[in-house]
DNA sequence: CACAAAAGAGAGCACTGCTCTTGCTTTGGA
DNA sequence: TCCAAAGCAAGAGCAGTGCTCTCTTTTGTG
């Protein structure tokens, strides 16, 4: 996948072709889940779509669910690009301030790409159980959360809150995780916060608002601005 | 002409019988989902399972999607029987710790029922859109929480936080349908935190904890303790 | 009892993911 | 340059799916 960038060129003009192919069924898979949502994905629709016969779809991807998978990775791209891409143009504004574009950021993404995010956050795939390459694109949200938090921290700006005593062993181990540089409180905080941004993301998404929350925009601002507040961020 | 009575089996023996092949479909639906998960669940095999054909099934659901239907009802009475039964259990508590009850009694559901969970707060199905008949069900746990909530404001256990201008009008609007009685900073965060406890719970269900909580009882209670005072919820 | 309504059985349609075999084209090394 | 090897597309085919239609059997009731 990600191992033909420097020689792509180099290789013959079959491995472009092949590129270029792979590229075009994730195109018109995408396509379709946009269009119709992931149960529906059907290979033969994109083969159909393409020009090809289903059978020589196996030549890319080795099963439906590979293809899945590779969407899935790049779904989790697209939302961190999007994130980061906020992040940079808030880049000299408060970490507070960050914070809501990046979160922003995330709910924009998600209403832009209901399908793909319903991919990523929603209910697993059947039998699936997410590749370890996914990893990295998945974390770079969380990643952007935590830097932001960082700097709060570096400015004095954060105020953290008691942990009991049952938790301290696991935030201490997650503290060794995924920031050493931050109080154990504040990294518990903030993997509880990450985790209800996507609550709120994905109730608006899946309709569990409909009927409770109708201006949604502000709804969101206020609560992430909340969030915010209980990871320790100061205005 | 013989035996005109009818009074104690008042729906006769073929209602009964309906009603209970209709249990049993859903029985067995349940088995497939719980071992399988939604997209896998087969008509066809539910049909052998009960050694039926599978058209006769058609004369009880008339679509896969209906059966699903039925079984998302099933499984948001389900969750929500379970939070009350919880509920009920810490009836004497403080309105915080019955908070923490029923949130616990959630995830512990969806522990217990990973695959039903996804089907009411996973991705929804292709096309489906939640029908009207599953609101009453989907209601009962955020009923719970407003009650607790409302407890808790008449004993004067409640502090809320000021909201931004514009989120006002909808603060209000929220309010008048979901709880009057309270104040609307009140209600707006009891939303937010509405959906970001299924967020936590997603989150662990769905894997993205891997590898970033371990021990995830106590997180999931400090989160949820940090969850009501957000509400405004004292100790 | 007779008859209409309800239920089951079976065949069949259009579709799916996936495999296997058969030819054709590109490629890299001798 | 030539040629075997590898890559690729096509087609047929398998087992499975949701769903519809028709036909037969069962069953409750007038």
């Amino acid at each position: 996948m990600n191992t033909a960038n420097t020689a792509n060129t180099a290789k013959g003009a079959r491995a472009r072709a092949r590129t270029e192919i792979t590229a075009a069924i994730k195109e018109a898979a995408r396509g379709q889940l946009a269009a119709e949502g992931a149960a529906k994905l059907s290979l033969r629709a994109v083969a159909r779509e393409l020009g090809m016969v289903s059978s020589a779809l196996y030549r890319y991807f080795p099963s439906r669910d590979d293809l899945l998978t590779a969407l899935i990775i790049d779904a989790y791209d697209s939302l961190g690009a999007a994130a980061e891409q906020a992040h940079h143009a808030a880049a000299d504004a408060t970490p507070l301030e960050r914070w809501t574009a990046v979160c922003e950021a995330v709910r924009g993404w998600a209403l832009a790409h209901p399908h793909e995010y319903a991919l990523i956050y929603g209910s697993p795939v059947p039998g699936y159980s997410a590749p370890q390459t996914t990893v990295p694109a998945a974390a770079r949200v969380g990643l952007l959360l935590i830097g932001i938090v960082r700097d709060a921290h570096e400015q004095g700006r954060l105020t953290g809150h008691a942990l009991p005593a049952e938790l301290s062993r696991e935030a201490e181990r997650m503290t060794a995780d995924l920031a050493p540089d931050l109080p154990p409180e504040i990294v518990t905080a903030l993997v509880a916060a990450w985790a209800q941004l996507y609550g709120l993301v994905g109730f608006e998404l899946f309709g569990q608002f409909n009927r409770v929350v109708e201006d949604r925009e502000p709804f969101f601002r206020h609560a992430v601005v909340r969030l915010a507040h209980g990871v320790g961020l100061e205005p």
